[in-house]
DNA sequence: TCATTATTTGGCAATTTTGCCAAATATTAT
DNA sequence: ATAATATTTGGCAAAATTGCCAAATAATGA
């Protein structure tokens, strides 16, 4: 999960489901490439996908992974915080 | 930090400060590697280290980081429920 | 000071990951 | 059945990461 690509992915879908094609269009990628990526994630047990139509909607699988995204910006501000001004902030 | 090292690194260091020795014992790979691992993570905010006469102790930066594993562990755990039983299990 | 132990850094080959192309598969509408 | 749209798969070159060696740096004790 540690791509930028999935990453932007990933914390799109915290905001509801969408389909390759918008994801794609997101992410400025090859659609094959984010494919890949969302095969990838799926196998892992990150996401779920369910087809609706001609489209295939990716979401996320796991509710708690919402929790994983505010520690994740929790630690980058609290980093920046760190080098900026040089003091230790409770995160 | 998706790599098996760092991660077998972070878990450990959930349960407490460890220094440079200690994790490269734990990881069984060249200290020089492990080395480097740290030197990532501590880059990017995961970790503090501290010296310790001779040695230097690392640690987790953000406690809410122990959220993350916790958020790790239920994801895994659903999904081989689910690769085992064909069941969705809430998370 | 010198030797010893702990850790980091530079360098580089080996491995892994990524990303695009071409082709295949799947669904819907005509 | 055929065409059009959406997505996936196979393949492979390019890019990034990893891991070990040799050497450098840092602290402690004799």
């Amino acid at each position: 999960m540690a791509h930028p690509t999935r990453l932007l992915v990933m914390e799109r879908l915290t905001h509801g489901g969408q389909c390759v094609n918008e994801l794609t269009a997101l992410a400025g990628c090859d659609v094959t490439t984010l494919s890949k990526h969302l095969a990838v994630m799926k196998k892992a047990g990150l996401l779920q996908c369910e087809r609706r139509g001609v489209s295939i909607y990716y979401q996320i699988a796991c509710p708690c992974f919402l929790e994983f995204f505010r520690c994740i910006d929790l630690i980058t501000a609290n980093h920046e915080a760190q080098i900026v001004n040089c003091t230790v902030l409770a995160c």
